[in-house]
DNA sequence: CAAATAGGCAACCAAAAAGTTGCTTATTAA
DNA sequence: TTAATAAGCAACTTTTTGGTTGCCTATTTG
């Protein structure tokens, strides 16, 4: 589990990732690999592949029962993402001011 | 610009594109390419593409004037970023709270 | 116990990404 | 007006990514 922000952005940067992830911070209970597959098109591996990805970055936790292995969401590491956003969030509503001063130079 | 949010994660998901967007950003005037790619280890034509992608993102903008081509941050296309990640902001706090009540019910 | 189920492992494939080099063109400066 | 500078374009290479298939193992269940 790296945890570190371009692992975290690099997991939730595919789409099919990022819907596993909803899935799974929506559901209540946990749910085993098969079972998060059925609601998706590719393959159980390519799904496996992906839980991966997602439980390197820490977004999900996996653990396994006999011979089903339960996933579920943990959001903590996106506090990493907000903090990073954070820093630009004070540019946010003056970099189009700034954009029309450096216009206006010119 | 396609200005989705995929396309905007996957900019941001680069470490390189991290730092050249960080460094419009903090940087008080546009910057030339030549200028930008001084900054770092890689080509300019890698820097060329990073831009690229940084503009196909909405992330920076470029201004031609002359021979020279202007690059800003444009940071606007974060609050996508963000109104993503608010959507589990909830869970945030209580996600690990989940996770025990699963353990303790297994 | 036999059959079904849940999932892992490994090899493979195609497309995308990250980066390079070489060459060309336009603009500016000496 | 020649030389230098800024940058684009295109071709190419390597690595990563997203996905597949086939087969094996462990655990359940009838």
């Amino acid at each position: 589990m790296h945890n570190n922000i371009t692992t975290i952005l690099k997991a939730i940067a595919d789409p099919t990732r990022r819907e596993i992830f909803h899935a799974l911070v929506i559901s209540a209970t946990a749910l085993p690999i098969t079972q998060i597959s059925d609601q998706f098109e590719i393959s159980r591996q390519g799904i496996t592949k992906h839980l991966k990805t997602l439980e390197n970055a820490g977004l999900i936790r996996i653990n396994t029962n006999g011979r089903e292995r339960y996933c579920y969401a943990d959001t903590h590491p996106l506090k990493e993402v907000n903090q990073w956003l954070k820093t630009y969030e004070e540019f946010w509503d003056d970099t189009l001011d700034n954009l029309n001063t450096y216009l206006d130079k010119s």
